[in-house]
DNA sequence: TCCAACTTACTTACAAGTCAGTAAGTGTGC
DNA sequence: GCACACTTACTGACTTGTAAGTAAGTTGGA
């Protein structure tokens, strides 16, 4: 058998290592998170098995392990994958800048509600991700730390506004709309119209925050 | 041995007995109702056991079983609970009626600044909710339909407007942000104000309906 | 160019633990 | 005296992770 844990007692993912990957590897691991998707975003990461996510990627549970090292690790890696970054040899999409960031989040929630398996995703694991030591927790406090900031700075550029505070509250409060709406959403589909209600909010917004 | 499943192939737990309970038993199932609180507040349903529940009760995981049925009977009734429901016999509080409720809302919030278990329990298990075939499913959909309609209802009584889509697209947004602020209150407590933010919106929302 | 040495990408099998739920028995209060 | 409130003991279903093996691919050197 091939050592894998010479030494890192955990074992050292072959995701890690520097040397040479095989051809259609990379498409294999991107199916892994796919599946990994799909799963954890149905049932949740605890409840969520690998034996199930193998099965969706055409492998058993082992070769995910092989491939991530551990649950845990692919999780992470799933996280990754979903925000863009490079997760063992995949694509970056490009960021929106300025004001015109402030349509993405609108257009993003458009598109979201023709994706809802990437919106349970996303809700079930931010949710879980406040429990005790859950492996997504630092993932969402850096997530809702950096957009926070990203917001109140296109928020206080387009109104002109400049009390820190304020802008802050306004960002915190345009993130949870868009999340709150969310868990409604799932539940409720029909009853919740969210490009509607978060452009509604982000022009009210907009607007107070140009009054002093 | 007691026949706990004379009707239902799942066994008809104790709570539902229409006989006689002992005396001290209302208290007993209340400590195990405040302990499923604390445990699927720090771990969420799936991963949370019936064990530490039912330790933190002092008592075996089977006693739990024989009080509420199973894992999912212990749930909903812990829900109930949560609620004021009475449930097997336990308080129920008074319910803030018309302008009223608004400030009960940031009350509420308020105080739960300084119960972080309640807000951990009530987010996980939310987000947990929308997972496939989830016990509290059915729980939170009728929660959120329940709140919409009392918070539009109130929100029409204050600001005059008798729009009705625009009443419900407001209650959503109200509700969406008290849930999403938690979730980064949670992960970032010292970076939220949630009262704050939350009576701020609810002026700037009134503000807005009592306008065409 | 071919081959030996090695790695990668898996598989099957298993170890070890956790968990919900069941069966049956015990003591105690009404 | 009997139902209630448990306990102890156990089962079976799942879990993640590990061990060990194998086929296929890659690389460096003769």
């Amino acid at each position: 058998m091939v050592d894998t844990a010479r030494d890192d007692p955990r074992g050292r993912p072959a995701a890690e290592r520097v040397q040479r990957p095989q051809a259609r590897t990379t498409e294999r691991r991107e199916a892994v998170l796919k599946a990994a998707m799909n799963v954890f975003g149905a049932r949740g990461y605890n409840k969520g098995a690998l034996v199930e996510v193998a099965e969706q990627a055409g492998m058993t549970h082992a070769g995910v392990l092989h491939h991530f090292g551990s649950k845990e690790g692919l999780l992470v890696a799933m996280l990754k994958y979903r925000d863009g970054e490079e997760v063992a040899g995949v694509p970056a999409r490009a960021q929106t800048e300025g004001p015109a960031f402030l349509q993405h989040l609108v257009d993003t929630v458009e598109e979201n509600t023709h994706r809802r398996g990437v919106v349970q995703a996303y809700t079930v694991l931010s949710g879980e991700s406040v429990t005790d030591g859950h492996p997504a927790h630092d993932y969402f406090q850096g997530r809702f730390h950096g957009l926070r900031a990203k917001i109140a700075g296109v928020l206080g550029e387009v109104s002109g506004n400049t009390d820190e505070r304020e802008l802050a509250d306004a960002a915190s409060a345009l993130i949870a709309i868009m999340d709150g709406l969310q868990v409604q959403w799932l539940l409720e589909p029909d009853a919740i119209d969210m490009p509607r209600i978060l452009s509604r909010t982000i022009d009210e917004l907009v607007d107070r925050l140009r009054r002093p």
